[in-house]
RNA sequence: GGUCCCAUCGUCUAGUGGUUAGGACGCGGCCCUCUCAAGGCUGCAACACGAGUUCAAAUCUCGUUGGGAUCACCA
């Protein structure tokens, strides 16, 4: 058995957003989970939308992700290689060049269409005379070329998918070559994947008929041809995949303080039979891989259930696995995590114990009281319940009326950790202070 | 419009002819805490529609409706 091999080839023409990340996430799982290997390849082919700028931006989200590559290619700087297969395939007779204008290409899919016929080429060009094409040459049009659908049935066993078919005559020949000379997508990135050996391909289900078209190429230039695995694509909360999942941004996401295990750990189960928990390492999400647990039907992403998920993976999370953000030690991280909303809010809490805090007085009686009550140090497990207590007895008050001055005075805050978690950690002196009014 | 895919609680899904249709998330309630949060328990809630096959259909067949992908000189 070959070694697995996988690629996730990105257009550096936007940023990192979730649907991307999601391919990103299922080829590197299943290559951790294979022992195999994972390669960034930069799908740079369309020179007017690709910018270094997405693509660093792309590399930086990967690598916070943790989704790390250990090879990388770029189609832009293969073009000799593409050019050279593409010349053998003229020869052969499956790439043809044509000269029909974009606006005219437009006009027979719209006269199809409002016919009733499926808008697929007509392959006019085929049945181009030598007159013909002198005439084009002469008004100055350039050809572009278009790769050769074989007819018959072209059916893969997708990893996901099961049994697929298509019937060659039902899709169009892709264009490969634009009028510029420049190289579109498809016949690249089949020439890539065979040459660098690519053993499965795991994209959205928006490719699969183009998967039928590649596999055909992948035969022309006599390479192998991988596994296919197709996952659904991802809706938006209307139903519709909206504009705002494509502009969705790991860079946002990171921004609003969404770890990103909890994006790993969201996105690999979502439309899964599996629960949505989380992970705290890639490591243990890919060894729970599995395909046949992936639906069929496409899962709805919803930003403020991932966010909602994000809160409960802050809550659960290991000191280990945030050690290296963190100033506190791990007593602290577990006494204050459960009250994150975002891992860096450990800081708040760890000013309002060893940093200055400004205490609001709701009711002055009950803390003043409070504080001539509060014992010296040192304390004992036992100190803020015989304290409290004290008080309470003292003040007559109970409940909310009792807590909420308290904890405003002590921490500055209406909500938190429990106070008699939180006593020990402020300490007397600022205790003393702060319920006496005073910033401490 | 052609081709292909899909359809079970609000959401993600289990289910492969006989189930009180199960779980998870969310939501409601209760409990724990002398407060909030966190935590525990519990409740509400679904087979898109219509035929057919069958003793029996969420499950099989056909149709309808609805959703999605693709049919780009984007990837």
């Amino acid at each position: 058995m070959t070694k697995i091999k996988v690629r996730f080839a990105p257009s550096p023409t936007g940023h990192m957003h979730i649907g991307n990340t999601r391919t990103a996430l299922f080829n590197w799982l299943w290559a951790k989970k294979m022992g195999g290997e994972f390669m960034l390849r930069i799908d740079d082919t369309d020179f007017a939308r690709s910018k270094k700028e997405y693509e660093d931006s792309m590399r930086e989200s990967l690598k916070w992700l943790g989704l790390v590559w250990s090879s990388e290619a770029r189609q832009s700087a293969r073009f000799e290689r593409y050019k050279e297969v593409t010349e053998k395939l003229i020869q052969d007779g499956r790439i043809y060049p044509c000269y029909e204008t974009p606006e005219e290409l437009e006009f027979k899919r719209k006269r199809a269409l409002s016919k009733g016929l499926p808008p697929i080429y007509d392959r006019q060009a085929l049945n181009y005379t030598k007159e013909d094409i002198a005439n084009f040459e002469k008004e100055g049009r350039k050809p572009h070329y278009r790769f050769k659908l074989n007819d018959g049935e072209i059916k893969w066993n997708d990893a996901i998918r099961g049994e697929v078919k298509y019937e060659a005559s039902n899709l169009s020949d892709p264009i490969i070559i634009r009028e510029d000379g420049s190289y579109l997508y498809h016949l690249p990135s089949v020439i890539d994947d065979s040459d660098f050996g690519i053993t499965h391909i795991l994209r959205g289900e928006d490719h699969v008929t183009n998967t039928a078209s590649q596999i055909q190429m992948f035969e022309a230039i006599g390479g192998f041809v991988p596994t296919f695995a197709h996952l659904p694509l991802l809706t938006g909360k209307e139903g519709k995949l909206s504009k705002r999942l494509g502009s969705l941004g790991v860079r946002e996401l990171r921004a609003d303080g969404v770890e990103n295990m909890a994006i790993c750990s969201y996105l690999a189960k979502l439309g899964t039979s599996e629960e949505i928990r989380s992970f705290y390492s890639l490591e243990d999400l890919a060894q729970t891989l599995d395909f046949s647990k992936i639906g069929r039907a496409q899962p709805k992403f919803d930003v403020e259930e991932l966010k909602h998920f994000n809160v409960k993976h802050i809550h659960t999370m290991p000191f280990d696995a945030v050690k290296d953000r963190l100033k506190v030690n791990e007593e602290f991280w577990n006494d204050v995590k459960a009250n994150l909303e975002k891992v860096e809010d450990v800081d708040v809490w760890n000013n309002i114990c060893n940093g200055e805090v400004s205490p609001q007085v709701e009711n002055k009686t009950l803390t003043d009281m409070a504080a001539d009550l509060l014992p010296k140090e040192p304390w004992t497990d036992e100190t803020f319940n015989v304290w409290l207590g004290e008080v309470k007895a003292k003040s007559g008050l109970k409940g909310k009326d009792l807590f909420h001055p308290i904890r405003l005075a002590l921490t500055g805050e209406a909500s938190g950790p429990e106070l008699k978690t939180l006593l020990p950690l402020i300490g007397y002196k600022k205790a003393y202070e702060r319920l006496k009014g005073n910033k401490a």
